[in-house]
DNA sequence: CGTTCTTTTGAACCGTGGTTCACTTCTTGC
DNA sequence: GCAAGAAGTGAACCACGGTTCAAAAGAACG
């Protein structure tokens, strides 16, 4: 008996699977997962490439990894807008349109990796679940909406995935790779343009007194 | 002097190439462009995949091909569908509607080809024609009922977006390739759903009176 | 220090499917 | 038939990045 692993030890390789998850993140928020090789990954942790594979049990786990944590983070945030109590239903829709736009268009790299770069099955199954997250979110708050009175009637889940569906397509011409970065003034008035789509295909009343 | 092409070998040889994009097509249509090998392609021509290259500059650009021919026919249909004179643009956004949503869910694989499945950046710049052809038929009708007072004042170009987006992804649950075929009843309150949706969206007052 | 176990290393390996090309097999006109 | 060129063949080739693994380096403990 000599060697034993010491609690430093733990947290060395600890922070080094991090490191690779950072690592990993960065090159997914710079260039998409296409750009977050093993080999770069690698390298951007001063480390080689075989490492890596003693932290993960491959590329495709250590991408889902990094999906998984980047979509819980956004979703989350989201979420947390939208729990707001004491908000009416359409002041959630609103608050989900403008935290999701507008944190897509700051990010723009990341937010096309997230829902559109083609990856492997594996984490094609993660994006499945963070869409899903999604419409669950958009469709509790048609139900509660609903319940309230707030908009027309209608089948709760089409409607939510019809509106991420209408959110996205907005906003993929912006944040597609090659396009050019909008500037201030033309992504608020994406985000105003989608909201107003939005609020005016689930029923809300305009804000200004409806054409009645 | 003593070969010299013919009119036969010309038509033979038009034939042939014919036969390649048939079944790259008919691959296609069954389980995706990851289906259309160069070898499948050949297999089912009975040629070898050698041949393949003496007709097209490489696989690429034969499904290029291929999902040119297929996208122009579907568009072809809405246009006819949507070009008819005499329509209110309300009625055209119906047709548009329809005849999209029902094309797809009846020929999901194909559909699914066309609208998501990964597939090289040749192919994907076709893609993206693709779409903005369908952004820009919806524009000009959002345009045309926008000038006659049927819809409600709006940006048409993020509008027309957002429907498709909205038709898509109320639709991509359905068409993927390992989702269960609808019922013709299902298939009719999910074409009924993303119509009404875009009806409220736009601006197209209830048919039935609206809430006034 | 020496022992023992862990961690790191990176060149070699591999799987996949598109692509090539020397060779064979037609097709045509004399 | 036969020469000349077109068309067809398919095994070998290649590109690419993920994955492996035997050897080297490092860490803990007596």
């Amino acid at each position: 008996m000599a060697y034993r692993p010491t609690a430093l030890t733990r947290k060395n390789a600890e922070d080094k699977r991090d490191g690779f998850l950072r690592a990993a993140r960065a090159l997914v928020a710079a260039d998409g997962f296409k750009a977050a090789t093993v080999a770069a990954i690698a390298a951007r942790c001063q480390a080689s490439v075989g490492s890596v594979y003693s932290y993960f049990d491959g590329r495709d786990r250590l991408l889902a990894e990094v999906f998984r944590s980047a979509a819980t983070h956004e979703i989350d945030l989201v979420r947390l807008a939208v729990s707001d109590a004491g908000l009416r239903a359409s002041e959630r829709v609103d608050e989900l349109v403008r935290i999701f736009s507008s944190r897509a268009l700051h990010g723009r790299r990341m937010a096309w990796a997230l829902l559109f770069e083609p990856v492997s099955p594996v984490v094609e199954a993660e994006r499945l679940v963070y869409r899903r997250s999604y419409t669950d979110i958009g469709e509790q708050i048609i139900r509660d909406g609903l319940a309230g009175g707030e908009f027309v009637p209608q089948d709760p889940r089409l409607a939510s995935s019809a509106v991420m569906g209408a959110i996205s397509e907005a906003l993929v011409g912006w944040i597609r790779p090659d396009s050019p970065e909008p500037s201030e003034e033309v992504q608020a008035a994406v985000i105003d343009g989608i909201r107003s789509f939005c609020f005016r295909a689930l029923g809300v009343p305009a804000t200004a007194g409806s054409a009645c």
